[in-house]
RNA sequence: CGGGGAGUAGCGCAGCCCGGUAGCGCGCCACGUUCGGGACGUGGAGGUCGCGGGUUCAAGUCCCGCCUCCCCGACCA
């Protein structure tokens, strides 16, 4: 591709609205245009990325026995009405009507229309396993779409579904499933975590995430510094250390004026935040929720939306509080009564907390466990963080920010179940199919390629996912040999099947590496007055730091060394 | 949805407070000079100032309403 005829130029200054590296460098190198909020259009060079990524995983996939369908993103509402899931996905969903007034959706996901299909093709154990896998776009309406192709509304997703006889053919489905995704992260060029995590609304017991380690990521994955636990934060459980006995001492009321936080508290009274407990109000599908843990903890959203099985959960106000009978600031769970009690695991470690009053300017101490209050549930729905005993070996956890690019789940029978998907066993009797799902973000891999290969200068492209593998670059054009030689290369290397992004631009030599530096194909070809004096070419790996000089005609065969023989 | 910010040429921004011919840098076009890390000169093209309403002799600027985008949070298979 001459560089002449390229849709796209590239930007000296960063746009604006760019923060995040991969969303600012994609910009700059002309590889993607916004449309709308979490809407882009892909231009050629990230559109040859993107195929080059979608290839890599169709050979995985089908390595590992999948075959490739593909459904529509257009579907009746009642499909997701059947499961539940339209409740489920809520405001992510797209909503539209037909001419009709039908109301349809843009599917975020398939779980429900391959379910469907499977039902009317399969009818025994023999048709199984199974594994159908997809690439296609699916909309969801995030509410606040972010950082470029991190967090899109609109994106291409790999979408795998696997179908067993049983939970023991689900395991090796899965399995083999994740060994697919590891083969594809690698192939790609990016290293990865895989760690345990949140299986969401309707996700059975297993599920990992594949996790791209990068500073701009949306996850906090927690990882033991010994063992080989990893979990992601939604998920992680962790334990406390301990605390040393000390005898229950009776309670007594203490004067809080004006302290109404943790810290605040902890300060005022001289004691450390673990010695006191804090109180949560959750509106879960609008009922109010009580939930204690101790002060120096955090709660765990997703495992208290987990444990109460609601579809929507938020903090409630301090209206809904009052209405309640509580005091904001100064709530306490003794004496509590009329509202659902949730208490952490937490509020058994330790003894004589500090504990609100449920009257204003007020805290009492010396509150126990179970002496003084209850709790209705009983359940661990706190946040790990980084420090905290890894919950296998007790070794301090630490965190790191990550991008999740795949999500594999177990997801049994749910959906079969709610279905209707059955087989006939070797008994004939009829079975539920078990489920697994396993999805890959096309273009979130693409830019969390970017966000752990770039430089100041630029993207560093690793090799399989390059849109180009080679950025010929002429200097001087005007120059009849350097034009002469650089199209001569040009044709030879394009013949031999290499890949050549060739820059024929009338620029001066700063624009040209530089724009060759942000675009960052591995490898760099020279073609200047200088070189060819010496009838040569400078090579230059995009991650080296320095070029060598090689002879033309040896060009080729230096190439094919430097790609790895591609 | 809560908090903060921004919409003026393809990109980055000034102008708005204090109403009066729409500007700068980069990029783009032409010619010439340059030529190995974002060159220089000369001449040019390019704008419903986000949208709608209002005030005014006059609105990019003042007033009202709306829309869009970005950041933090909430949210997130």
């Amino acid at each position: 591709m001459r560089m002449t005829r390229l849709l796209t130029r590239t930007l000296r200054q960063d746009p604006a609205e760019a923060e995040t590296p991969s969303h600012r460098l994609m910009l700059r190198a002309g590889m993607i245009s916004q449309v709308a909020a979490g809407v882009y259009a892909y231009l050629p060079l990230a559109q040859r990325s993107l195929r080059k990524i979608e290839e890599i995983i169709r050979q995985e996939m089908d390595a590992a026995g999948g075959q490739e369908l593909r459904m529509p993103a257009l579907q009746p509402l009642e499909t997701w009405q059947e499961t539940g899931r339209a409740g489920a996905f809520g405001q992510n969903l797209f909503h539209l009507k037909d001419r009709r007034d039908r109301d349809l959706v843009l599917a975020p996901t398939h779980e429900e229309v391959v379910t469907a299909l499977v039902r009317a093709n399969v009818q025994s154990y023999r048709d199984l396993p199974l594994v159908l896998y997809q690439i296609q776009t699916k909309f969801r309406d995030e509410p606040r779409p972010r950082a470029g192709l991190i967090r899109v509304r609109e994106f291409d997703m790999k979408d795998a579904y696997s179908f067993d006889a049983d939970e023991e053919g689900l395991d090796r489905s899965y399995r083999r499933m994740m060994e697919a995704y590891s083969a594809i992260y690698s192939r790609c060029g990016l290293s990865t975590l895989a760690v345990e995590a949140d299986s969401g609304a309707i996700g059975g017991k297993d599920s990992h995430e594949f996790i791209l380690p990068a500073e701009s990521g949306e996850d906090i994955i927690l990882r033991c510094q010994r063992c080989h636990y990893s979990a992601n934060a939604e998920r992680a459980t962790f334990r406390l250390p301990p605390v040393e006995a000390e005898p229950e001492q009776p309670l007594e009321e203490v004067r809080t004026p004006g302290v109404k936080t943790i810290a605040a508290l902890a300060d005022y009274l001289g004691v450390p935040s673990s010695k006191t407990l804090k109180a949560v109000f959750y509106s879960a599908d609008g009922h109010v929720v009580f939930v204690t843990l101790r002060g120096d903890l955090d709660v765990n959203e997703v495992k208290l939306k987990n444990l109460l099985k609601c579809t929507e959960l938020r903090l409630a106000t301090d209206e809904e509080l009052q209405g309640a009978g509580l005091v904001p600031g100064f709530a306490s769970p003794i004496g509590l009564s009329g509202v659902h009690r949730v208490g952490d695991a937490s509020i058994r470690v330790g003894s004589n907390f500090v504990a609100g009053a449920n009257k204003p300017d007020t805290h009492l101490r010396k509150a126990n466990y179970p002496r003084d209050f209850q709790v209705d549930v009983m359940a661990d729905i706190a946040l790990a963080r980084d420090g905290h005993g890894c919950p296998q070996c007790g070794a301090p956890l630490s965190g790191i920010r990550g991008i999740e690019v795949g999500h594999v789940f177990k997801l049994g029978t749910v959906f079969s179940e709610t279905l209707g998907a059955r087989y006939l066993d070797r008994e004939g009797v009829q079975r539920p199919i078990t489920m697994g799902c396993y999805g890959i973000g096309v273009g979130r891999l693409l830019a969390g390629a970017i966000e752990q290969n770039h430089d100041d200068k630029g993207i560093i492209f690793p090799t399989p996912i390059a849109p180009y593998q080679v950025h010929l670059v002429a200097l001087n054009v005007d120059d009849p040999d350097v034009s002469r030689e650089a199209e001569a290369l040009y044709q030879r290397l394009s013949a031999q099947g290499y890949e050549v992004l060739f820059d024929d631009r009338v620029e001066s030599a700063g624009v040209k590496l530089n724009d060759a530096d942000l675009i960052g194909l591995p490898v760099r070809l020279l073609v200047s007055p200088r070189s060819l004096k010496q009838r040569s070419v400078e090579l230059k790996a995009r991650r080296e730091r320095n070029a060598q000089v090689v002879p033309l005609e040896e060009a080729d065969a230096r190439l094919q060394h430097v790609l790895g023989g591609s």
